[in-house]
DNA sequence: AACTCGGGGAT
DNA sequence: ATCCCAGAGTT
């Protein structure tokens, strides 16, 4: 195809300088794919950079215990992509000998590597001539050649055949990134900067002027308002925290006790509540905080109360629980918003033999 | 095909 | 507020 040549120049002159750009050891571009995942490139630099400190090699990752990897991952979200990535490390050092995998086959079947990441592995680690489709790259296609699709699994199935016809044998990783660097810079969504792009001649929509109507708009999930209590129990300068279920929304990551309400819902109920999930009969005190979490597809509303145990019982067996010193804090993933809540308490420090709590 | 799974930056 | 980001896994 015609505009694969110019690209690549553009690509030469013009592409991004990123941590993992130039790297061919093909853990690290994994690494950075499966941090790239749905995230954008700014955030992830540094965790690049503390990754990789910490985590140079495949074996020094494969010989970390889990927690430590989620602790370098806190904050990013989208936390099963570190535990995938742990187990495959883990998988590639048994099985593999520790070499990573370059068939397509091999690598797709690596906990999560999909489509995406398994093309951008092969193409830009082994030089092998596979499509990597992400959002950049469907957005420059449906636009060049004013693709619709009649769902977004046809789309891109039918942007990745279009890829795959125009990889150059010599440099297809250099093609799959000079594709997504266009979509990040110029190609971008709402107002692409069609007046330096260097394909603008063979691109469909430009001509028409349609750029705007590709690609096709996707529809918008529904955000589910949440409102819930969380409970600041401490005791002795110890605070009780409990582990999140294994499965689900921040899986096992630890959080202060919350509850869910009703809207409005009366301190007896929500006290009751919290007794039932600590073990412990809990009077809730003042308000420490209001905070708003917004995920992807769900709202947060938690009201923060210190709170005191009217008596003191034994910790539950389920959910997890544990009294936790300030101190610990830093060797914990928090979950989300308790990650705030956590560093506000561990930053009122208090005298020895101070009392906290008192009303 | 539709949901779940995080967090944040740009508009 | 809305969009969407170098998506994958499950239902």
């Amino acid at each position: 195809m015609e505009f694969v040549q110019p690209l690549l120049e553009w690509y030469d002159r013009n592409k991004r300088e990123l941590p993992w750009r130039g790297e061919k050891d093909p853990y690290r571009i994994w690494v950075s794919e499966i941090m790239l995942q749905q995230t954008r490139v700014e955030a992830v630099k540094d965790y690049y950079g503390r990754w990789m400190s910490r985590f140079p090699s495949l074996p020094d990752l494969a010989a970390a215990p889990e927690e430590e990897v989620l602790r370098y991952w806190q904050g990013l979200g989208y936390y099963s992509r570190a535990r995938n990535l742990w187990q495959g490390v883990r998988e590639v050092a048994a099985s593999y000998g520790g070499k990573v995998p370059d068939s397509e086959a091999a690598v797709r079947a690596l906990p999560g590597i999909g489509e995406y990441t398994a093309g951008a592995i092969l193409s830009i680690a082994y030089d092998r001539p596979v499509p990597a489709v992400d959002g950049n790259v469907v957005r420059v296609y449906s636009r060049l050649f004013c693709l619709a699709g009649e769902s977004e699994t046809a789309l891109k199935r039918k942007i990745a055949a279009l890829v795959a016809g125009h990889l150059p044998q010599e440099r297809p990783g250099d093609y799959n990134q000079a594709l997504m660097d266009l979509g990040a810079t110029l190609c971008i969504p709402g107002k692409p900067r069609c007046d330096e792009c260097p394909v603008r001649d063979f691109c469909r929509s430009f001509a028409r002027g349609t750029q705007q109507e590709f690609p096709p708009k996707k529809k918008k999930s529904t955000v589910k308002t949440v409102e819930l209590v969380a409970a600041v129990i401490e005791r002795h300068g110890a605070f009780l925290l409990q582990r999140r279920p294994a499965q689900g929304l921040l899986a096992g990551m630890w959080e202060f006790p919350t509850v869910e309400i009703e809207t409005g819902g009366d301190a007896a109920a929500v006290e009751s509540a919290v007794g039932t999930r600590t073990g412990q009969q809990v009077r809730l005190g003042p308000k420490l905080m209001d905070l708003v979490h917004i995920f992807s597809h769900r709202r947060w509303e938690i009201a923060v109360h210190h709170s005191t145990m009217t008596v003191p019982g034994d910790l539950p067996p389920e959910p997890e629980t544990r009294w936790v010193n300030r101190k610990e804090f830093p060797q914990l993933v928090f979950a989300g918003p308790h990650r705030k809540i956590a560093k506000t308490v561990a930053a009122q420090e208090l005298p020895d033999g101070a009392v906290r709590g008192k009303l």
